[in-house]
DNA sequence: AGAGTCATTGGCTATTTTACCAATACGCCA
DNA sequence: TGGCGTATTGGTAAAATAGCCAATGACTCT
């Protein structure tokens, strides 16, 4: 593969990756709603507070969100709203899935 | 984070990884022009065959991909055409993003 | 200034992922 | 049947990822 296009690739595999952890897809999930301070987050997800600072970092790093420091809290929120895109596109695919899963068991 | 609620997004996040690799991500988007048997990745990409043939085994994995054994060869297709959304969605994420790069280098 | 809260960073370990090589399996056909 | 092309699987080493704790930085309030 060419060199170009495999930069290309590289690009869009970091932002599919940045959305690829159950974590990170639920803050994006969570964060459509509004702004959420990375605390409010932590008592959600249940993990360290530095473990979901790193998820953060991980999906700021990719611009899919943005945080905004205001007084001692960060207030996160959607840079890329389309983002949310990709929920929709991952729920359609496991729709299908399962859907063929059960009609290959039907045809048993 | 609800047990069930995170059984869900680790769902998700199972289908975003399997889209989460550059030669992943190429191989959908190049059987998405018809069906490709292995080799014929294989040459385009450029790994030895056996990591070609695990990528394809992960996209498989996820319900994404389908292989079909015909003599000696393996032609392998799109089995949930939509997962070609991902694609979509990550060029526009990217686009956003390099515009908003843009404009903050033209505002200083 | 000092104590308390909020978030990020560094350090560390455990786990997962990736890619290669070698070995195996399968089908074709001379 | 033996050899060749095709694909998968097992093994292994290197790299990347994830999570926690501890340390640090930054802000607020008294």
């Amino acid at each position: 593969m060419q060199a170009r296009i495999k930069a290309r690739y590289q690009a869009r595999a970091k932002v599919m990756k940045a959305m690829s952890h159950p974590t990170r897809l639920f803050i994006v999930d969570e964060i459509a709603n509004g702004e959420r301070c990375v605390s409010e987050l932590t008592e959600m997800v249940g993990d360290d507070i530095s473990t979901v600072s790193k998820h953060l970092s991980v999906l700021e790093n990719a611009g899919i969100v943005f945080g905004d420091k205001r007084g001692a809290q960060v207030w996160y929120r959607l840079r890329v709203p389309c983002a949310l895109d990709f929920l929709d596109c991952v729920e359609r695919v496991l729709k299908i899935v399962a859907r063929q899963r059960t009609e290959l068991i039907e045809r048993r």
